[in-house]
DNA sequence: CTATTAAGAGGATTAATTTCCTGTTATTCT
DNA sequence: AGAATAACAGGAAATTAATCCTCTTAATAG
């Protein structure tokens, strides 16, 4: 929860923090010198006026704020959860995947045979990434392409997805339709049918998050 | 800092956590359902409408969530918008990219306006995002997804590039085609047409290197 | 001390966000 | 399968935030 209050001080704090006047900040901004005016915070109504999150993201840009500093700013302590930092996740190619070994029981990468790519966190400490060959994935993906899948991510109806099935094929597909008892898959290659598995033929199936183009 | 996709993937993330839709979350904030369409995260003039923070108190306050934790949807989204390994790269929506003064005469970003986030190197000082809106890039892009290109990137037949023509518009085609006088571009999408151009009409050409999926 | 500039009060105007509205599509319930 | 409800697109209207403007006060420079 925030506070009308909460948000103001923080504008505030900030200014604070660069020696500058609130108008000052307004101006470093782009916004107008008036913008942040104690005189506008409440009107002569009664209400309580808010910035809009344009304006917030103006004067970090302007300050060159982290939204999480300006979090600190607002509640008075550090904010939570600390900065991700970009590491390695494992690589490899399509054609080995579906080989043995390089999968656990829930579609997580494990073993060795594993090379690693540096990328920003994605979010999910069980992202991976596959590097295409062949030609079955295109026009969408096509032979040296990078993509990165994250397990952890909500699947829904559209999105493209990498699905491994119990005979160790891994294939990466759009998904058209999941109903209790079975996936339907796009193949974006008209060389390639469209798929249907009942769901126990698969033993996991995880969402693209990036390509490499 | 803090961009306005950001915001809106936040806001996105908040309804998910509560297996709440947009609409359901602002009817639960007692805001008009439509509040959060996004149809209207992007004006049809291309401007960028971003939420108040009066919006953004009331879907907290109803949902009983601290400010930290929506810095952390905030800022734990995709990769894309983390400080972290690799630089701060510019990032605008594609619908104001063909407006005047973000384009150099090269290619390069230049000017105010541009937001910023993290990405690895890929190799180009000159790197840029654009965010995809509208369907005229589906299949391959779909509204939101965030592409980065690279202007140092050497093009070749068959690339997925951003064009820039010298009436403004900015286009993501697949190129099918260069001669010494002219480009052939693929439109992905039969709804659109083919389209060739004469050198001379073209302002730059750079290639997409990473998309987000 | 005086002159100049910055800051900020607060009203009017403009621009932006939210609400209201109609309609279509998707989902859920029976 | 059909009915009811929810979600959402997108335009118009209402409300709210930012800008423009005039003026007073405070801070700074000379």
């Amino acid at each position: 929860m925030v506070t009308h209050w909460q948000i103001w001080k923080a504008i505030d704090k900030l200014a604070e923090l660069y020696s500058l006047s609130v108008s000052g900040l307004a101006k470093q901004a782009g916004l107008d010198p008036t913008t942040f005016n104690k005189s506008k915070r409440v009107l002569p109504s009664g209400k309580e006026r808010w910035p809009s999150m344009e304006s917030i993201s103006k004067i970090l840009e302007a300050t060159q704020t982290s939204f999480e500093d300006f979090t600190t700013l607002v509640t008075g302590q550090a904010a939570i959860g600390k900065e991700s930092q970009g590491k390695p996740i494992p690589v490899i190619g399509f054609a080995q995947a579906g080989t043995g070994g390089f999968f656990g029981d829930s579609g997580f990468p494990v073993g060795a045979g594993w090379d690693h790519v540096s990328f920003p966190d994605v979010g999910d400490d069980n992202a991976y990434a596959l590097e295409v060959s062949g030609d079955s994935m295109e026009p969408f993906y096509r032979a040296g392409d990078i993509i990165v899948v994250s397990p952890a991510a909500e699947v829904r109806r559209g999105d493209r997805v990498v699905v491994k099935t119990r005979e160790g094929e891994v294939l990466a597909k759009q998904l058209t339709r999941k109903t209790a008892s079975r996936i339907e898959l796009h193949s974006w290659n008209a060389s390639h049918p469209d798929l249907v598995f009942p769901l126990e033929e698969i033993d996991w199936m995880a969402r693209i998050v990036w390509a490499s183009q």
